[in-house]
RNA sequence: CGGGGUGUAGCGUAGCCCGGUUAUCGCGCCGCGUUUGGGACGCGGAGGUCGCAGGUUCGAAUCCUGCCACCCCGACCA
């Protein structure tokens, strides 16, 4: 493996082949930039959907599903949201196929078969769910409608990148309905705090909670909210987003109640979302260059257990130490996965978990037997210590908390020392190439100087922080008064 | 859609300019044996429409034409 992936944007992908998840591209353009999450790989999603549910029901929201087709012309009823998405949409136009008249072993689009009205792929929801929710709502004792979608949605992007912009994707979208405008933004920012939490906390990956401007805000929202990350290499990874819509999707698709006093009104939406780009995020934040690192909240095994031994007798010695162990680590809820291959040398089994990134790792040899211990080696710090046997249950679950602190801190110490603060121009430019990371800095709050800035450094601005300080300056690139730094950085 | 590049075994590649035995090497895979405290070793073996289609030629991975796909850079983007 080469040197210094971490910092190497560029080798990102070759390590997702080597390991968690593969992307199999076809040889077709129809699965070009489409991702197969391979069971390793899903085991972390899975556990990130459950803890993300959790969340959800906790705060009163239910699962439901919507389809994945989108009739054009409800696709097209909210024209910020339809133009925005226009650009990237796959279209289904035809309902059948028949055999090529000119080669019989082929298939064609049978022309007859066209359809009335096309049919968009959902590249998001908003337009399906709320031509549904219409019908749903008629009084303010309807309200509110508090739902989330786990599904997958397709964006037809010029270029993907694996995890972080597949052409197809997983994740899950909440629709929301409410009576008050007040009450949508509060739902607003309670999601993305849901998120900053599950991100901070489950995923160890620090993030900066913050409103997107004008120019970067979700086609059809009024406000955005999100969670900003910043990944080894330096580069701003957008982690989640919340949205205020409004009532710009109910005035699309007339969705009114009546209230409390009788009168008429169209209800305010919220839309927020998650996806397997998380994943991404994941990877990019914690790993090194022997592979994978994943906390422990997330890691599919937690524990492995690596004999060593000569001969059949040996072995069957050291799995009676091992089965035990596995057994109490269990009975924790610890999982566990004792890797007694006949097929694989241990050195191999080390390297093959490091990649992987299981947190910690025991082996047990001849010597352990003797001395009534184990060898525990961490992931994340690459040590190892021995352990007396009676101790390791207990020393486990230690490590497993302070693992997951750990690399939580690490990442905050990394992204915190990467956060700038210039004044001019020249330190801006200077600061993005050399050193990389979150530039704060003032900006005059139009779109014209975001753009300008955008061309003449690629930088962009990731968001303006919710516990930016009020603070007299000058625009970074205008000169203009500003009130607020924001934070600018290249980005994924 | 503009600019550049690449296509040879599951993966990574040599060969191409200058056409000529049975297409190179490494990893991986299969069998047998020896091994096992950080990615084992020996011996044997399997695996190929050289991206596709045409052309030139006694002969094409190699030269010519067309097509296709993918990668990188731009525009786009969770």
């Amino acid at each position: 493996m080469s040197k210094n992936l971490t910092k190497r944007s560029e080798d990102y992908s070759k390590w997702y082949n080597e390991l968690v998840v593969k992307a199999d591209l076809a040889e077709n353009s129809a699965v070009r930039g489409c991702m197969v999450i391979k069971p390793y790989g899903y085991a972390i999603w899975e556990k990130m959907q459950a803890e993300l549910d959790k969340k959800f029901k906790e705060t009163g929201h239910q699962n439901a599903y919507f389809p994945l087709f989108v009739p054009k012309s409800l696709f097209e009823a909210e024209e910020k949201n339809a133009e925005g998405f226009a650009k990237e949409c796959a279209v289904v136009t035809h309902y059948r196929l028949k055999t090529d008249p000119d080669d019989a072993s082929k298939l064609i689009v049978d022309p007859n078969a066209k359809l009335e009205e096309e049919l968009i792929v959902r590249p998001t929801s908003e337009a399906i769910i709320w031509n549904t929710y219409k019908g749903w709502i008629q009084s303010y004792r309807d309200l509110p409608i508090l739902v989330n979608q786990w599904a997958n949605v397709v964006r037809w992007e010029m270029r993907t990148r694996l995890f972080l912009r597949t052409a197809e994707f997983l994740w899950q979208e909440g629709h929301t309905a409410h009576e008050t405008r007040q009450e949508a933004i509060a739902e607003t920012e309670q999601m993305n705090n849901v998120y900053a939490d599950f991100v901070e906390n489950f995923m160890a990956i620090p993030v900066v909670k913050g409103r997107k401007t004008e120019s970067e805000r979700f086609a059809g929202a009024e406000d955005t909210y999100c969670i900003e990350a910043l990944m080894q290499d330096g580069k701003a990874l957008q982690a989640g987003t919340s949205h205020f819509l409004g009532q710009n999707f109910a005035k699309a698709f007339d969705v009114k109640f009546t209230s409390k006093e009788g009168k008429q009104d169209y209800v305010w939406a919220t839309s927020w979302g998650v996806s397997t780009r998380l994943m991404g995020a994941l990877i990019m934040t914690h790993s090194d260059d022997n592979g994978l690192v994943l906390p422990p909240n997330l890691a599919p095994i937690q524990v492995v257990i690596v004999p060593i031994y000569k001969g059949e007798e040996q072995l069957d010695q050291i799995s009676e130490v091992a089965n035990q162990l596995v057994a109490d680590l269990r009975a924790k809820g610890i999982s566990v996965k004792f890797d007694n291959r006949d097929t694989h040398r241990p050195g191999a089994k080390f390297a093959q978990y490091e990649l992987q990134g299981v947190p910690l790792r025991i082996a047990i040899g001849p010597k352990d037997l003797e001395k009534g211990t184990v060898e525990l080696a961490r992931r994340d710090t690459l040590s190892k210590q021995f352990v007396q046997k009676d101790d390791v249950v207990n020393t486990i679950e230690a490590l497993l908390v302070e693992i997951q602190e750990s690399l939580h801190l690490k990442a905050t110490q990394y992204r915190d020392s990467h956060i700038t603060e210039v004044n001019s121009f020249e330190e801006f430019k200077e600061v993005l190439e050399n050193k990389g990371g979150f530039i704060s800095a003032h900006w005059d709050g139009t779109a014209e100087t975001e753009q300008k800035i955008k061309e003449l450094t690629k930088a962009t601005i990731r968001c303006i922080p919710f516990d930016a300080k009020e603070e007299n300056g000058v625009c970074v690139y205008s000169g203009n008064p500003s009130k607020v730094r924001v934070l600018f950085a290249k980005a994924y």
